[in-house]
RNA sequence: GCGGGUGUGGCGGAAUUGGCAGACGCGCCAGACUUAGGAUCUGGUGAGCAAUCGUGCAGGUUCAAGUCCUGUCACCCGCACCA
């Protein structure tokens, strides 16, 4: 057979589509499998080469489960909301809504000629206004339970996307998605309490099967610490409150430090002699970006408090209260305790402004650098505490603390609440409108969806405004309420939140009375096996987990965790080894791919390439070797005559069938590529195959090559399909061999090979060994002192 | 600084978990078929003339180490003045 790759996919997929071979049945009494991609942002760039890897190793997945038995949903959409596309559609002054169904249907002519088995019928677009009515309805939800607030705070602002950005967006101070400069704007924001669930978001990872370093990952940006919350009086009256992972170094406080913009500062405006130098201290630090806070300032600076001091709750002792931005406003109190002798930041500060050092754990030197082991140590210079380890000083002291009501042992995390509004056209309007008497008030559930209004001018503006406030017909409304007059909010949601939740609506995409029938979703739900990259495991992963937990909470779910497995590729990078940019010139298309080799080399190749968790570069000269291979799996239509057995093969065939159906699940792709190449260099050497064997191969190369496997399935007489037939099984006993070559070493040192019997006795082995020509040779003479024997793989003859 | 990870031929990568290092593919070399070869097929291919030596480096355990232990170096990813 002549692999003419064009003709034979536009065939197979023309039939696919026609028999509806892939669309999830919603027969609930069968058993399910829920396979998940992450759903493309379809941008004007199309398809990228990178895209194929992850979804042709899910699609390897769906078509094996498919061919198992099970009733799987493996669906496709589109995260269609977003700057690019916004920002394509100022530039060129078409409509962002065009913008997107444009690149829609070029994405799914591409995802189409790769042949992946995606239940298209279920196709979701997030900008579909009966799409993003639900995710308006879940923001509803989220506020009616005071997990969604508008606050005035500072936050994150790209300068180049004109828009707030989330924490999680901000990557070493510039924009996740342009790369510019992240600086501090002081606004109006609504934000999601995300760090009401921080702690069900890390314990609820346990018994998830996510591959070991995204659950490290979401758990160090959680950032959960324990401590004690301790309450220094000063001699201004008020308390100061602080945060510390060590209380049992307060013997060891020498002076206080409070954020720049902590609020108490401005109460002690008038007992402070020096609030000129002050403010201007402040005034320097809210200019800084964070990047300039954090990055470039080694030094530590900051202004002393004249006129106000603390009082250390343990011993009494009066010390000085600083302002500085090595202490950040937004996490814990916003306040610290410095303890100089075990605190590196602290060490450093007390040495810039010449503040006493006093050590309180012995076992290191003061004098030279801070002690900060928290694993050994005696406590010294600490009254009650001297002489106990560190952890049980840290028990003994918040025992004090509690008993004398100055403190109280406390959790902290470095996960902020999620800063939710975005000053863009292109995404979800947020559904709440301003009344003057009755304050924010939802849209009533039954007029959502809010659609998003036409406008003439997408146009970011400076002032950080959305460009809907500038719609009068859209801001001016009447309060739900009380009928007054009202404005609605202008920010739109950011392009987080219909991804939040994309994997409910494919249970039920086209359900008018709910985000999805509770039917479907108590079938198809939790995910069973969900692949992504490593960029969204601090912004999607956990956003969606945290909606899930909260949908949970609200019956709409019945699982606490969306998905069951995570796992994550590597890239694809240029040829040179970087990552693909049209800067740097290496960009593949896959279109011209699938053009030159057809679309199972290109799906081939990118399971062959290397290992999956692995990023790899392209290799133009490696993809023809898969090509070789599907060329010579085409010809074999032509050597299976005979039906039965070929003795030659029988063990092989099993060998590879367990091979195959282990690997997958590992996502060890490539060595079942590689087992599969092995196996036609057997056929080869074996000059035939039979029509049962073709058969089982065809099956086994279906999730890969999907088209080649159909068409040589046709040519052996099949009219079924062959990714809907039944995945081969094995014969364990015939995986196994009758014989087999072993090792004969002399001290560890391999001397010769040879031939027994699959579990063959110890001695009569030894016996035969030491009978082969080479090894008689060496032992005549000397004395054996061992002799070892494992048992089909070697005889290790320890001899002097 | 904290967390995660990776070091194996010319290249991408294998190695049933302590048992023949380098599967499979690329590339390269030689040959065949060809008017032609950037097509196809066949054979070879870690280094070294050899004994031997070889999995970042140095030790250790063991009959036996890419795999286990101790130390060390390099690189990659995430977080980062989080008290």
């Amino acid at each position: 057979m002549k692999y003419d790759y064009s003709k034979i996919e536009s065939k197979w997929q023309k039939r696919w589509e026609a028999e509806k071979a892939f669309e999830a049945k919603t027969d609930y009494s069968l058993p399910k499998y829920y396979a998940l991609v992450e759903f493309p942002y379809p941008s004007g760039q199309g398809l990228h080469i990178g895209h194929p890897r992850p979804y042709t190793a899910m699609d390897v997945i769906s078509r094996k489960r498919r061919m198992q038995g099970y009733n799987v949903l493996f669906p496709i959409g589109w995260d269609a909301f977003g700057l690019p596309t916004e920002n394509y559609a100022i530039k060129h002054h078409i409509h962002p809504a065009i913008v997107t169904e444009q690149n829609v249907k070029h994405f799914t002519e591409q995802l189409k000629s790769l042949g992946f088995s995606f239940d298209w019928s279920r196709s979701i677009s997030t900008a579909d206004p009966e799409y993003y009515r639900w995710t308006q309805w879940i923001f509803l939800q989220l506020y009616k339970k005071g997990l969604a607030y508008k606050k005035e705070m500072a936050v994150n602002f790209c300068t180049s996307c004109k828009v707030v950005l989330a924490n999680e967006e901000v990557i070493g101070g510039h924009c996740e998605r342009c790369g510019a400069e992240v600086v501090r704007k002081v606004k109006s924001q609504w934000m999601l309490k995300i760090t009401e669930y921080a702690q069900r978001l890390i314990d609820d990872l346990a018994p998830l099967d996510f591959l070991p370093r995204i659950k490290a990952q979401e758990i160090n940006w959680i950032g959960r610490s324990e401590g004690a919350e301790v309450k220094f009086a000063t001699t201004a009256g008020d308390t100061l409150l602080i945060y510390t992972t060590r209380p049992d170094t307060l013997f060891g406080a020498t002076y206080m430090v409070m954020a720049p913009e902590h609020p108490l500062i401005d109460a002690w405006k008038d007992k402070l002699n020096n609030f000129d130098a002050v403010r201007t201290y402040r005034e320097k630090a809210a200019k800084k970006s964070d990047f300039e806070r954090t990055e470039l300032i080694k030094e530590k600076t900051g202004v002393r408090l004249d006129g106000v001091e603390a009082i250390n709750p343990v011993n009494g002792a009066r010390i000085p209260i600083f302002i500085s931005d090595y202490v950040l406003a937004s996490y814990g109190t916003g306040a610290i305790m410095a303890v100089p002798a075990h605190d590196t930041r602290d060490f450093e500060f007390a040495r810039a402004f010449d503040l006493p050092i006093v050590e309180v754990v012995a076992g290191g030197d003061v004098s030279k650098e801070a002690y900060t082991d928290t694993e050994t140590g005696k406590m010294v210079h600490s009254g009650f505490l001297d002489g106990l380890e560190v952890a049980d000083a840290k028990r003994a002291i918040v025992e004090w603390l509690e008993e004398k009501g100055v403190g109280e042992k406390k959790v902290n995390f470095k996960l902020r609440d999620w800063v939710f509004s975005r000053q863009r056209y292109w995404g979800e309007p947020v559904p709440l409108v301003h009344c003057e008497k009755c304050g924010w008030v939802p849209v009533p559930e039954d007029e959502l969806p809010l659609t998003l209004p036409d406008v003439e001018d997408y146009e970011p503006t400076d002032d950080g405004e959305s460009p809907l406030s500038k719609i009068e017909s859209f801001v001016n409304c009447t309060c739900p309420n009380c009928g007054g007059k009202a404005r609605r909010e202008t920010d739109t949601m950011p392009n987080w939140a219909g991804s939040s939740w994309y994997f409910l609506r494919y249970c039920d995409p086209h359900n008018d009375t709910a985000l999805a029938a509770k039917e479907a979703l108590d079938y198809w739900m939790p995910v069973d096996w969900y692949n992504g990259g490593m960029e969204h495991v601090t912004l999607h992963l956990l956003y969606s987990r945290f909606w899930s937990k909260f949908l949970y909470d609200e019956g709409v779910l019945s699982c606490k965790e969306p998905y069951l497995k995570r796992t994550a590729h590597g890239m694809i990078l240029g040829e040179n080894g970087e990552k693909m940019s049209k800067s740097r010139g290496n960009v593949i298309n896959p279109d011209d791919i699938v053009r030159e080799y057809g679309a199972d080399t290109l799906r081939l190749y990118e399971m062959f390439i290397g290992d999956f968790e692995k990023s790899a570069p392209w290799s133009p000269a490696a993809i023809r070797g898969c090509k070789r291979f599907l060329e010579r799996f085409a010809g074999l239509s032509e050597l299976a005559k005979a039906s039965g057995v070929t003795p030659a093969l029988e063990s092989s065939l099993h060998k590879l069938i367990k091979k195959v159906s282990e690997d997958i699940e590992q996502m060890k792709f490539n060595t079942a590529i590689a087992a599969m190449m092995s196996f036609v260099n057997e056929i080869d050497a074996a000059g035939t195959i039979t029509r049962d064997e073709l058969g089982v191969f065809c099956r086994l190369l279906c999730p890969f090559a999907p088209h080649l496997a159909e068409e040589v399935w046709e040519t052996l007489g099949q009219s079924e399909l062959c990714s809907l037939a039944p995945w081969p099984t094995w014969d364990e006993s015939k995986t196994v061999d009758t014989s087999v070559e072993i090792v004969v070493q002399i001290c560890g040192k391999v001397r010769a090979k040879l031939d027994i019997a699959v579990g063959e006795d110890k001695d009569a082995v030894i016996e035969k060994a030491k009978a082969v020509p080479v090894i008689a040779e060496q032992i005549a003479g000397k004395t054996i002192l061992k002799e070892i024997y494992v048992p089909d793989k070697l005889v290790n003859l320890v001899v002097k």
